[in-house]
RNA sequence: GCUCCCAUCGUCUAGCGGUCUAGGACGUCGCCCUCUCACGGCGAAAACAGGGGUUCGAGUCCCCUUGGGAGCGCCA
């Protein structure tokens, strides 16, 4: 069954009394802005889905308006629970939130019947008894010619009463024929399609069901909708949707399509290269605010600014700023704006980070699903060093790999290379100076190191590297006298004599 | 094939007729800082797709070519 896993959120369908008084709200409200986010729950949330609800949600804030939800399951076969449970989390992790309850299409499918059956009364619908192959064969037929494939409307002005028996039809828009109809855009400028380039569609299907194009316009006029901010691969179906409005005779929206976002090779975006769920880029180590912030930054620009609070792009936001053309997904732009956000985090919350994505990522590195107490101490106390040279969480949790690696260390190639004999026999040197420590802090360990590298006429560093490979197992780690300190006495010092010479 | 959209450094973009010997950011390459790596600082290489117009003047306006993209379903 669909929906029972949001059954909670679900709305009535006895939905048009419901939607008169939202109408009668905005009567009231006069310029208040409603915009909507309306994806299909056939999969994830994916990338350009984001962003589009980003940009959705930032124009309403901006305006003082609101967003609204609008799940787009009129397609049965392929809409799933799933899919409309990893949206809402998808959303709610990037934080993006909406006014009122979600608005499951299907369940205003009589609505949508009823504005139809009011289309055939005033005699701009009509039934069609065409068949699938005749469909077939005008399609082809005008491809092979050079013309649009588009249905030529056998049946728009035929008698019903020639009607093939037994045959249920579907209920097509009686559209314009000459003369051309116009988009006025607000990203992509002033649109215009030859009205006999473009056919009579279909509105409701022989079953009885509408089809997306209706639907889309019933609800969003129903919900007052003022603005549609959507992808520009909806621009062609903006033609036809402002013909079904002027049917009805009803005001369209303002429209704003949005460029799409490319994969790095400029293709359309696919799942090798960022067409990924939301959740995946939290599992590959991202910050919400850090990818709504480079999401931003695809189609929308402000000047030279590239870093933006929330409050900074919602009062900066404006239509006019978004660009025409399609933008490349970018992973290396989103690590550094990702590490930018990084070393801004509070320490606790990255290591909250860490922890909701343990159970993907721990197992693979010897760590369970979730963090041993003491860990967590040590994460959190070396944290300060770690963010600072993290780019994401991912790699956070390597880098902290020495606060969770077992003795004796396993060496990397360049740890290996480090630890030569001659350095071997500048640990030992070391370690006798560190055991004399009675306080073991930071500042102390690194006043020990100092002392004996001043003895021996060494520079710091041909002591630094050696104790470093010994404490973590690699050439590279936050500073180490933090390090030792995080380790504590026992743990550096035993570390140190497994490297010692043999 | 048809319709529509797009075109500034490798990438994201600023530019809305003169202030452009084209600016910023990411990435790349140097140098500095330095216990490593990052961070930070300084510097470098790097673009107006091509061709016609319009104009005193074009990255900015128009047209064509080329190259991308989207749509052309009883999917959304």
């Amino acid at each position: 069954m669909l929906h029972d896993a949001v059954a909670s959120r679900r709305v009535s369908p006895q939905l048009p009394l419901r939607f008169e008084c939202a109408r009668r709200t905005l009567l009231e409200m006069a310029d208040q802005i409603i915009t909507r986010f309306a994806p299909s729950p056939t999969g994830y949330l994916h990338i350009g889905g984001a962003r589009t609800a980003l940009f959705n949600w930032l124009f309403a804030r901006r305006h003082g308006g609101r967003m609204l939800l609008r799940i787009e399951d009129t397609d049965r076969e392929r809409s799933t629970d799933a899919a409309i449970a990893a949206i809402l989390d998808g959303l709610g992790w990037l934080g993006l939130d909406w006014d009122g309850d979600v608005v499951y299409q299907y369940s205003r499918a009589d609505r949508h019947r009823a504005v139809v059956q009011e289309l055939l009364e005033r005699g701009r619908a009509y039934y069609c008894y065409a068949s699938a192959q005749e469909l077939e064969e005008m399609r082809e037929s005008a491809r092979r010619e050079g013309r649009p494939s588009r249905y030529d409307g056998r049946w728009r002005d035929r008698d019903p009463a020639a009607a093939p028996a037994g045959v249920k039809p579907v209920v097509r828009l009686k559209a314009p024929t000459e003369g051309e109809t116009v988009v006025e855009d607000q990203v992509q400028g002033r649109v215009v399609w030859q009205n006999k380039e473009l056919d009579d569609l279909v509105l409701l299907r022989s079953d009885g069901s509408p089809t997306y194009m209706l639907a889309v316009v019933v609800d969003d006029h129903d919900m007052a909708v003022t603005h549609v901010i959507r992808g520009d691969d909806h621009l062609t179906n903006a033609a036809r949707q402002r013909q079904i409005y002027d049917a009805l005779g009803w005001a369209p929206p303002v429209m704003a399509h949005i460029p799409l976002i490319h994969g790095p090779d400029g293709a359309k975006l696919s799942k090798r290269h960022g067409a990924l769920g939301v959740e995946a880029y939290r599992t590959l180590g991202y910050l919400p605010e850090a990818l709504r912030n480079y999401l931003v930054r695809l189609g929308w620009s402000h000047g030279d600014q590239e870093i933006f609070s929330t409050e900074e792009m919602t009062a900066a936001f404006a239509l006019e700023q978004i660009g025409r053309s399609p933008a490349r997904f970018d992973f290396a732009k989103l690590e550094s704006i990702n590490g930018h956000y990084m070393r801004q985090a509070d320490d606790a919350r990255l290591v909250a980070a860490i922890k909701t994505i343990l159970p993907q990522v721990g197992p693979d590195r010897g760590l369970g699903a979730t963090l041993d107490p003491e860990l967590e101490a040590k994460l959190l106390s070396a944290m300060p060093g770690l963010k600072e040279r993290a780019k994401t969480v991912i790699e956070l949790l390597d880098s902290a790999s020495y606060l969770y690696a077992r003795r004796p260390l396993g060496l990397d190639a360049k740890a290996t290379t480090i630890l030569d004999d001659d350095a071997r026999r500048r640990l030992a040197l070391v370690l006798s100076e560190l055991e004399t420590i009675s306080e073991w802090s930071a500042a102390n360990t690194e006043g020990a190191v100092r002392r004996v590298a001043d003895a021996a006429a060494l520079k710091l560093g041909q002591l630094a590297q050696p104790l470093r490979a010994a404490l973590t197992g690699r050439a590279t780690s936050p500073g180490l006298f933090d390090v030792m300190a995080v380790l504590g006495r026992d743990e550096s010092l035993a570390r140190v004599r497994d490297q010692l010479p043999a």
